[in-house]
DNA sequence: GTGGTCTAGACCACA
DNA sequence: GTGGTCTAGACCACT
């Protein structure tokens, strides 16, 4: 399910937020589907259960899932979240990464297309 | 020059790189021009002169500068450079960064008067 | 009668406490007025009745309720009550916050406006 | 220096949080101050430094402090922060103090002059 | 010496 | 069974 790199110089939980995240953006666990328990996960891959707490505590904070004791963790709906930090950040990350991209030659045709791609991708149901 | 925040939990060579790669995308520091010498700029900073050294040697194998022994570091003009596995890290950053804003409820609209306020900003000779 | 928020983090019976001392508070639930019964409430909101009895016994010892044997639980005039405890509690936790908002950058005029709006909107009979 | 009490249900990180947050609002601990380092803290309050590295966590992504490799951990100055989040729950929070203490007796007057003594009493140097 | 990560293993509260 | 807290102890990266 997850390719984890336990010698990469980024932590493992960073690692896991990361690729969790992505799995919820790109609607793969829908809104309030459980995500796998602490130590089930934590078997899985053959990581301690505290990093695997460690990466979902930090989800939780950044409004990407709840966690229920005795339950469960779940994917936050976002209409509920509505959440100003992330956003805020994204918007400095994609001016950074514009210039960027318009450094090394990208035009700005190729960049939309490239976000037209992604709509289009987006599952939305 | 610049403005390093040493509060922040970023390294500071990393900033550095930051800082100077923006200097040269928005083409302050123009093409073949030279870079301030390690220890000038050491001491203008009150820094490590290692820490400058490190941000150099990153900035070269991102193909932005060129180094020549004895003479110092210079901007890589980007025609030369054509740096395809850059521009390929950068499109792979941009489909993340997108899927995450539209999550987080960007309209396509946003994202791109975003990337229109950042090309008209872009200094271009 | 109630959205009880089962994501929430917070206690289920935590919650309960909450939304039954505002229904006291904005004298929805009048001086001695029955309560539901423990087995009613618990059916309506498809919750453990363990879970509302653990309310009503902290709502009870917050002064909030009185339960008479065999009769059922209700609403504690407030007068008779004359909770100092809780009054004490009170204050303290409005010093902490206020000067939490204060530092937080709220000014005196937005706080007293909050208060005023709040005040406004309290049912007196 | 603290009182941390091992027997409540209260986490032993959260009182921390809260002690160190207190101090920090009280000016008590200045802007850019360091706080005691992760280990002398665990030591003096005979608590695994794990706990402390929860508790400073936790008051980072708050926005109460930053912590430095191999430097230490500082008070994060108010200007910079500005903490929209965090303001957003204290007014909800006083909201619902507002009414409990009106519902408890307490007049607007007092409420407001319990306010002005708080704000007389901030440090703002 | 500092913060930060990770492991192993115990215990608690909630459901 | 679940998430959550805490300890003890090791190791890393950065000053």
């Amino acid at each position: 399910m997850f390719e984890l790199d336990t010698r990469s110089r980024k932590p493992i939980y960073e690692q896991l937020v990361e690729k969790l995240k992505q799995l919820i953006i790109n609607n793969v666990l829908k809104e309030d589907e459980k995500l796998p328990s602490v130590r089930e996960l934590a078997q899985q891959l053959t990581i301690n259960p505290n990093t695997i707490q460690k990466a979902y505590r930090e989800l939780e904070s950044l409004g990407y899932i709840y966690s229920l004791k005795g339950k469960g963790s779940f994917v936050h709906p976002i209409e509920k979240s509505d959440n100003v930090e992330e956003l805020n950040k994204v918007r400095e990350e994609l001016k950074r990464l514009f210039a960027e991209a318009i450094y090394l030659g990208m035009t700005e045709k190729e960049i939309e297309s490239l976000l037209h791609e992604v709509k289009g991708g987006q599952k939305n149901d």
